[in-house]
DNA sequence: TAAACATACCTAATTTTCTTAGGTATGTCA
DNA sequence: TGACATACCTAAGAAAATTAGGTATGTTTA
């Protein structure tokens, strides 16, 4: 992903769209944080399987392999498991993000 | 660093720091960092000392040796290269948690 | 109609950054 | 004196990314 600072947020980003989304395949995440973020994230496709593949062994995400056309996608979406733990991923991430905020904006020089 | 998420974060932490600070040494980063998170964020040493050396030999830190009694301390503080940088740093951080947080809470399955 | 680009999946080698688990040495406090 | 704090450090391994490919189909354009 590019941005340089991501690491360890894609699995995050990821339970959040299929929170929001009920069910995405690969590429079609990548074209939507494109999207979404005005082009300012991408996630690159070397990044983005083997995270969809370690999820999905965890048993947070499962696979439903569809043909369109001559085409074939495969779907993911969140497991009974997948719900429950996803309220922890964005816990984690809101208070990452509430501290860094903090320490870049709060007045660290007071003492 | 605990809270599993920031790889990436820690140089930025760190410039941050030695923005509002002048000059620090290695052991008190951690304590400061510690501190004004109320121990929700804890630098290991075993992450910092090695971010530090890479940080120097980039030039955007140097570093100062002094005694204090029979112990010595290493003091680091921001390059004319790193003064300059940091201002990047903070903006692509910034920039980061803005979209993040957007990501997060924004209502991403209108359409 | 052929080339280029987009869609759609994937992996492997390497790099970066961290955790874990040490090591050394001095200072302080119970 | 033994534990804990201060203060520096490194090395092995793990985790998660980048980079750079590969395969194949569908669409657009020169």
């Amino acid at each position: 992903m590019n941005g340089k600072i991501f690491r360890g947020s894609l699995d995050t980003i990821v339970i959040k769209l299929l929170t929001d989304n009920k069910e995405m395949y690969g590429y079609e995440i990548t074209q939507k944080v494109k999207e979404l973020t005005g082009g300012t994230m991408n996630i690159t496709e070397g990044a983005l399987y083997p995270a969809l593949h370690k999820l999905e062994g965890k048993g947070i995400l499962e696979t439903q392999t569809r043909s369109i056309g001559n085409r074939m996608r495969k779907y993911y979406s969140l497991t009974k498991k997948g719900k429950k733990e996803s309220v922890n991923y964005m816990k984690e991430m809101q208070s990452f993000l509430d501290q860094m905020q903090f320490l870049l904006n709060g007045k660290n020089n007071l003492a």
